[in-house]
DNA sequence: CGGCGAATGTTAGTTACTAACGTTCACAGC
DNA sequence: GCTGTGAACGTTAGTAACTAACATTCGCCG
């Protein structure tokens, strides 16, 4: 390291970050799989050994959503009579109005990446398990019972990557309307 | 191998299942994780470079659906006049009813490997990619545009897979009952 | 300045998976 | 029965993602 740095933020959130852009621009550059670990750390300025501990797999380093607490807030505060489908699509669409273009951008890259890696065809799946865990505390709330609420969650988790998917890859596609006729379907039409 | 073997099935056959079997013998025993790609070709009698020209991923020895394309039939032929989500939902309701219990206990076997290794979460999900292709063209033969039928079909074979996941792990459960209320809460309650 | 914990480095190893090339097996025609 | 030919298999050597154990440096507090 060259310069001494500023200490406002934690060395951790430094490393953590850099690491997160390396990983992007090369993933960018070469695709996902043309690039090694070794090559994310050389080019953060870390060792590989640093980048496991900072990110689990090599995938981590993709998928970050902070979008799930926030969908399931929304799901919660939905009116009493609406059936699971109901509730999620409708909670899910109100939110997705509310995130501002800049990390729409960013997600829209990470899409891209991981449509064009093989390897990567289920990772979004498996990643939100997390969002499809959030969804179905959020319906046993409301008084789903727990093995249909899991089911609706990750259905309509599901579906909403189909959609992000085909949006991140169609050329001029709008993103609100994308989302908002993939949620018709998903409520039944 | 000490004896000649008989002819009737092809030596690629024969290796094939015997490493199919090898696998779930070693992943009930010992787990997914606890078991190598090398122990298992050992017990099937074969290299470990053998496995893997039979098997292009450790997964894929566990990932075997057969079902996919008895589904698509039964979508393509619901009244025209059903949603997405309608016609897949009862499509799929009257399929599971053919199958018969042998199948269904391997099947059972499998998805409960798959719910204990951690490593396997998403298996299922980036396997049943065919599966949502098969379904996806299915809705577009009736008339569904492309974007909105990935969406349905990635819904329903995701809620479906949570269906499933919950009935292997559940020790006195009934496959049909499970089923048709998880079909339910898709088609909207 | 001195120390103490957090963050990182180093080394060595495991495991899934691949490439290149040699070997054996099953079955055809002679 | 003998041989040739291609499919199936073996061997060796290698890559890349990840892990464990232990040493080292960084950043902050007294």
């Amino acid at each position: 390291m060259l310069v001494t740095n500023v200490h406002s933020v934690s060395r951790w959130q430094r490393t953590h970050e850099q690491l997160s852009q390396a990983a992007l621009e090369l993933f960018t550059e070469h695709g996902y799989e043309a690039t090694g670990t070794a090559q994310i750390a050389q080019r953060a300025g870390v060792s590989e050994m640093t980048l496991f501990r900072h990110f689990p797999t090599k995938e981590a380093l993709l998928l970050t959503d902070p979008f799930d607490p926030v969908m399931a807030k929304a799901v919660r505060e939905r009116p009493e009579e609406e059936a699971p489908m109901q509730a999620l699509t409708a909670g899910i669409g109100q939110v997705w109005h509310t995130i501002d273009d800049d990390a729409l951008r960013t997600l829209r890259g990470r899409l891209r990446i991981i449509a064009r890696a093989p390897a990567l065809r289920g990772a979004i799946e498996r990643n939100s398990e997390a969002s499809a865990s959030a969804l179905t505390a959020a319906l046993e709330d409301r008084g789903v019972d727990r093995p249909q609420a899991h089911v609706a969650a990750a259905a309509v988790i599901a579906g909403l990557s189909a959609a992000l998917q085909t949006w991140a890859m169609t050329e001029d596609a709008d993103l609100q309307h994308t989302l908002a006729s993939a949620l018709a379907v998903l409520a039944g039409e």
